[in-house]
DNA sequence: AGTGAATCGAACCGATCGGTTCGAATTATT
DNA sequence: AATAATTCGAACCGATCGGTTCGATTCACT
């Protein structure tokens, strides 16, 4: 299963890109090689886990020299990590920008909510989850900053849009830090550990993952709500109808 | 690190209770050596992940020889699943008892709570649930049977107590099996994933524990708490106060 | 005391691992 | 055309892997 001369995958030939870019080929970091290896590396580690995840396995993906990947990087965690960093960023990236408009407050929720459940729930971010999870026994800080650049930034923007609705008055909340867990937990419900252990194999619906979410926000708003948003909520009803 | 004749774990020799217990070795089945074998497989494969450990290593911490654990187990992969299986019958064990009480239902729900959050936050748990999502990739039936067999009857206990309550008119709930995930999923709030991705490196604390559950089970019976529910609260505290 | 099952311990197997080395080939620059 | 940087590909290293084999030993039972 390694023997195999199986290296159609060059004719892609990245490096043609790299070239083009006009720059010198760079002293030992052209970033479009180093892209190139962590894009090969991001299909075997995230399919396999870190540790059945061979370099040669890498080396194949990415077509590139085994050589060539370590004047990259270090050695096999430091390329691991610099993947994690990737995805990390990639995956969180516009996340949160659901929580930028000045629509309802409800809606707002549940759009976000929606957006958060979809993409923790994805195939791809389950994997990559997984994979850190995995090695976070042996390499704890690696999952420590993943959670501290991912989900724990985007709790930080949640509070700042929860205070800012308590500003006007449309919530009452004793712990706005732990009310934002609260609803993210509430949107990933029933969702979350489903995916990660496997037990869940199909992707959630759009339909399903609108309906828990929606069925979260309920719950939050009727523990947090003022009676000022009922009233808002009751008004954007009624002039609804209207329409 | 493999060289070393450490053997002095073989002076608590097993074996003793194996032949006291009377029954004869057994053809190619002691459950006494086989539980010997099981727990030193728990202590290398919880530890290092199910790729790291080495089945000299279990050889070791087991006190076994190898051609042995190969009597009763056909290879590293049945040797891990029977583990997982013994570790999810012993984790989620008596850990729902804590709904048979007949107490108030604020109070029963509440002692759940922390019963399943310090569980599930609890080192040893954790490490367990880390282990298994790793392999989940790899070995997704294994991940699907620890989630279907522990968290899933879990679930199905509390829609119980909930359809309980709801027929005792305490609670008014739509969809009950989406309302108790919703539950522990609040209960777990904050601890779960922080913990799985090791940025929190200590347990939580009781306290925190029971502040979040607390909160945790506000807000659910806020949600689906019924009038009824807010009257007899309202009683138990003023008797309360009188006593 | 003798028998047979069960275990031990250690050598052994082929394969693969992460990582290194190096000459040949490729490339952009001068 | 010559030069310097970069990559390739393949061989190679020592270590370790999961798994097998087998003679020596231990033990329970007769």
């Amino acid at each position: 299963m390694d023997g195999d001369k199986d290296l159609t995958g060059k004719e892609g030939h990245e490096l043609l890109d790299s070239l083009r870019r006009g720059g010198r080929p760079a002293a030992g970091q052209d970033p479009v090689k180093r892209k190139q290896i962590i894009d090969g590396a991001r299909r075997v580690f995230i399919n396999m886990g870190f540790d059945a995840a061979s370099m040669n396995d890498i080396t194949r993906e990415a077509g590139v020299s085994k050589g060539t990947i370590y004047v990259y990087f270090q050695n096999k965690e430091e390329l691991f990590e610099a993947l994690i960093e990737e995805e990390r960023g990639e995956i969180f990236r516009n996340m949160y920008e659901a929580l930028e408009n000045r629509d309802d407050l409800r809606v707002t929720l549940v759009r976000f909510g929606i957006a958060l459940a979809t993409k923790i729930t994805s195939a791809k971010v389950i994997l990559a989850q997984r994979t850190v999870i995995g090695v976070s026994d042996r390499i704890p800080e690696l999952g420590a900053r993943f959670y501290e650049r991912g989900p724990r930034r985007g709790h930080a923007r949640l509070v700042e849009f929860l205070e800012a609705a308590i500003g006007k008055g449309l919530l009452t909340v004793a712990d706005v830090d732990l009310a934002a867990y609260q609803f993210t937990d509430l949107c990933m419900s029933k969702f979350f550990r489903q995916c990660l252990f496997a037990y869940r194999t199909e992707v959630p619906s759009n339909d399903e993952i609108g309906y828990v979410v929606r069925s979260g926000v309920d719950v939050f708003l009727k523990a947090y709500g003022t009676e000022k948003l009922a009233a808002l909520e009751q008004q954007n009803k009624a002039s609804g109808k209207e329409a």
